[in-house]
DNA sequence: CGTCTGACGATAT
DNA sequence: TATATCGCCAGAC
């Protein structure tokens, strides 16, 4: 069985620690897809509760929007409860915040 | 099997 | 500084 591009970008999710935020486009090319962001939103899109797909933010250190308007301010409580503090407008200070692996 | 759609971001203009 | 372009996966129908 060869590896999906999904379980691909969903095992580089799957190291994420917790209390730390990695983005689209960091994951993706930690996962050998440089440049191509959108296939970590796709991947994640069908993710289940096995990756902390909560812990991946966009290039601004915002929540990227979805169809349900809700899902921000619940992504949002699931990393405040981890640790992560947002600013006044909704940010996540990736200068503080963002994971940085050490190898691999 | 063709079309549509959905968690992005670097680069060009 | 703001908007457009492009890359190109996978499930639903």
């Amino acid at each position: 069985m060869a590896e999906s591009t999904h379980e691909k970008i969903l095992r580089v999710v799957r190291r994420i620690p917790r209390g730390r935020v990695a983005t689209y486009g960091q994951v993706s090319k930690l996962a050998g897809f440089a440049r191509q962001p959108r296939l970590a939103g796709y991947a994640l899109r069908h993710a289940d509760d096995t990756v902390p797909w909560q812990r991946v933010v966009n290039a601004a250190g915002r929540i990227s929007p979805r169809a349900d308007p809700d899902s921000i301010p619940r992504q949002r409580l699931i990393l405040e409860a981890e640790g992560i503090q947002f600013s006044a407008t909704g940010v996540v200070d990736l200068k503080r915040y963002q994971w940085r692996p050490r190898r691999r």
